[in-house]
DNA sequence: CGCAGCATGATGCGATTGCATCTATCGCGC
DNA sequence: GCGCGATAGATGCAATCGCATCATGCTGCG
């Protein structure tokens, strides 16, 4: 009946929100200990390596991470006080910007990844095996769609 | 091999952490464009009605909804603002405050609760039949522990 | 008893977020 | 070419978060 599933879903919901909040803090917290940008950080230096020489809009990179646009806006900025990303502005569209990775960019990235990836490892690798991983993340993709 | 489980758990771990900011961004801006609290506040109240007239503890509370010291102090204070809770001091423990909702708490959670169910109903019971959910709600479980 | 350390919760401060709005530029229809 | 709605991104402001630390009261040990 439709009661036992609202209730199903909303222990879901619960969880996965509290899950996340969880392992966020900790990954978090394990890249802050070190010295090391924060998660997101790691996803758009990852995008824009991915990326190339070509770079990325800021709207491709705001999609990519499934960010708001202000949050990118003000993402970059950070990143680009620090070095990590050039902006630059294309003839075509003089409105927008077209971000590439630095050097210094591809060393963070470099820097962090170890760190990154044993956090990884440990919360998430560790609890659960092939088939929950691929089983969690298609039932999450089910959601976010 | 051990490069394909990292990958899976890279996978895992990304998507639940955007598909857990999506969600919660669509159902705090359903909740806060009817002008009602935040999912949280939703959650401490259920929990402080739950709890009846003994009330809880301030770390009870931040036992129960997973969240920091200082943002239980400081979600109480709001709330109490709100006249949602009543805090008082119980005499065999005078640094401590018991926590207990009020009536215009409950009033507060009769008003939101509709409006959290639809979202909830929208957003997530519509998107997982009720295998999926109690397997997501499973593996959540496994990474929050 | 007296004091040191522990537990409970509050708070100052800087960083981040959300929301709304602003500026600059583009491109389409006339 | 001109004007106007649409698009790209930036930003002011208020609210919230994270961290460290503080204040207060409790507890156990000599």
């Amino acid at each position: 009946m439709s009661v036992a599933r609202l209730i199903l879903a909303m222990g879901a919901w619960t969880r996965l929100r509290r899950a996340s909040e969880e392992l966020s803090g900790r990954i978090e917290g394990e890249l802050k200990a070190e010295g090391l940008p924060p998660v997101i950080w790691h996803d758009a230096l990852q995008a824009l390596k991915r990326a190339g020489e070509k770079g990325l809009r800021m709207y491709e990179l705001q999609d990519e991470l499934q960010i708001r646009q202000y949050n990118a806006s003000r993402l970059v900025e950070r990143m680009a006080i620090d070095g990590l990303v050039a902006r630059r502005r294309p003839d075509d569209d003089r409105r927008g910007q077209v971000l590439t990775i630095t050097d210094r960019g591809r060393a963070r990235l470099d820097e962090s990844w170890p760190v990154y990836r044993q956090a990884v490892e440990r919360h998430v690798m560790a609890r659960l095996d092939e088939q929950e991983a691929e089983r969690l993340a298609e039932l999450v993709e089910k959601l976010a769609g």
